[in-house]
DNA sequence: TAAAATCACGAAAACGGTTTCGTGTTAACA
DNA sequence: TGTTAACACGAAACCGTTTTCGTGATTTTA
């Protein structure tokens, strides 16, 4: 790179001091007209742009949030970025974007990179490993060496801290009932493993719903799925029971589903109807398209980026964790019958 | 956030220099064992981590790469991020992701903001309207100021830097060719405006194709997709011409493609066919699955980021810019005939 | 005309580290 | 016993900027 120009040039080219071009570069009253004008069209003319790191440890602030998700390439996870980044632009904070890969490992080395002053708060979603382990030290001592702390979607509550969930339960309750008023009862739920709190609260709502209507709910027509191995193969086995309808937890396992109802010659969504979660593109664009409940990640990642800069911003305050849940709404398409 | 312990702390504290402790702490032979032990276990008790800005100061580089897409909710860009992070944090470099929204104008400020010292070097991919517009200069300062910069899939010859594209036009003959040899003669393109070059250069392989079977382009089955406006409706009309194939040059415009086909009751793919361009998600989870042009995303980012990072590591070297052509394969799948 | 106020600027500290270059003390050597 | 080397540490500069507190010169006021 370019040697690049200071203050310090300025001042020694101008034969000023370097406090001289500062207020004169701040329009400071302190400074006369001719002095301000000579520095301000040196500065010009060479382009001259503070150093923002040098801002930045004066200032004791950098305005940049870290960003930690557990992966990118997920609908539900780039529009959570997009609320993100828009909220903090407002603002004027740029995002440092980190993945944990769903690694315990990973995440706790990125959290302990960006928490070296890099930036002036987090936003992360946790890595299913982590839940999976239940180890979240790493989050604790964050909390402790009081740096801004905002958990979205995967939460825990053992870390106190601000936090952007969706209703999951209520999620999945209203998906289940609109199975239900459909005229389904055979549901198939599949979810992920339990330690994924999401999933487990979805679960709570499926079930829910159908205690409503005194179904007993069965535990062979829940699949909990196992992302290191094929997900089709194990979403079929459901298949053999005796079902008319799946709500799956993410849109990936939904299009699965539907894929596998065709190949069965089901036809939907009259005889058979599919749910999915998360809004997004393959949803939109399956065929038929399928029924979703929109998660609203933009506004998670708004919420989340507000909460956290409040924080940042007030440090005063006495610290009492706020919970923002974000309700979720039923969009209906092609993969299920209208609700009667 | 809490004070935190800095080096002159443990220096007060144990009453030896600020000099004493940063050597002791990098276990420096000018310092005695004891004094080592001394203020290690000090720094261990207080949990002492040093200052990146700090740090960064001092060194002047930040370790931090700038990523500037256009967007992020899109399969291709996502893959890509995933890329550079990866091969980022391999060497030791964090990102800070930002959007352009496809606006000239938020590009311009981004780059300004990102270029006054907080990263070392950029990745940029340029936003529509800044084609569109043919307003480079932003990017022409950058290299002015010998900011290291790499382009990445949207690239233009007017900026002198190292770039990474695919081979759109290898690509866009690809799937043309793998069209005609369906016997498909009759092949619409729907396509970015012809500002966006990835999209002019994969028409440019199109025609290629075509002018080899003696085939005349004609205009009227070629649709300039003008993302304001309703892209369904848009490419609806060109199925009003007598065609018999589809060359899309992204997923979405592909999906849509196969969607009006399906409603027309074209039997895919026997007697219509559709070739898509972004191995993503809707192509793979569409129904017929859509055959690809795969862009290799993942290893975009990663070349890129290995190009910027050997840019920053060796700056005495002179500059010749480099220019890196991934192939794209054709993915096979439901949506065209298996190449005869 | 002396005292006070205003003006226009500079010196120096501060942010949190690293690093070069002393320097006083002790140990080794001639 | 005088010289030198090794040891263990400190002072100070530096990265680039801001900001407080002077301060000498001029202008205003009493």
């Amino acid at each position: 790179m370019k040697q690049k120009i200071t203050i310090k040039t300025i001042a020694k080219e101008l034969g000023v001091s370097t406090s001289t071009v500062s207020k004169a570069l701040k329009d400071s009253h302190e400074i006369s007209k001719e002095t301000k004008d000579k520095i301000q069209a040196y500065a010009d003319l060479y382009n001259y742009k503070p150093n923002n790191l040098a801002l930045q440890l004066r200032n004791q602030k950098t305005k940049v949030l870290g960003v930690i998700l557990p992966k990118i390439v997920h609908h539900f996870f780039s529009t959570v970025i997009m609320g993100i980044e828009e909220g903090a632009n407002k603002k004027g904070y740029n995002i440092m974007v980190c993945f944990s890969n769903e690694s315990y490992q990973k995440e706790v080395e990125t959290l302990k990179v960006l928490s070296n002053g890099s930036v002036d708060g987090l936003i992360v979603s946790i890595a299913n490993e982590t839940l999976e382990n239940k180890e979240f030290k790493h989050f604790v001592d964050l909390v402790t060496e009081e740096i801004p702390l905002v958990l979205f979607d995967r939460v825990v509550d053992e870390i106190l801290c601000d936090k952007v969930v969706v209703n999951d339960v209520g999620a999945g309750y209203k998906a289940t009932k609109h199975l239900l008023n459909n005229g389904h009862k055979k549901i198939a739920l599949i979810t992920t493993p339990n330690h994924v709190n999401v999933g487990a609260l979805r679960r709570q709502g499926y079930e829910k719903a159908l205690i409503e209507e005194y179904i007993k709910t069965d535990k062979n027509l829940i699949v909990e799925i196992d992302e290191k191995k094929d997900i089709k193969k194990q979403i079929e086995k459901v298949f053999n029971q005796d079902i008319n309808a799946v709500f799956a937890v993410n849109e990936i396992y939904a299009a699965n589903a539907m894929r596998i109802a065709k190949e069965r010659g089901l036809k939907i969504p009259e005889d058979f109807s599919v749910i999915g979660f998360t809004d997004g593109l393959i949803s939109e664009y399956s065929s038929p398209s399928i029924t979703t409940i929109a998660q609203h990640g933009f506004t998670m990642g708004k919420q989340a980026v507000e909460l956290l800069i409040e924080r940042i911003e007030n440090e005063q305050e006495i610290f009492k964790p706020k919970k923002i849940v974000i309700s979720s709404d039923l969009k209906l398409r092609e993969s299920t019958k209208p609700s009667s």
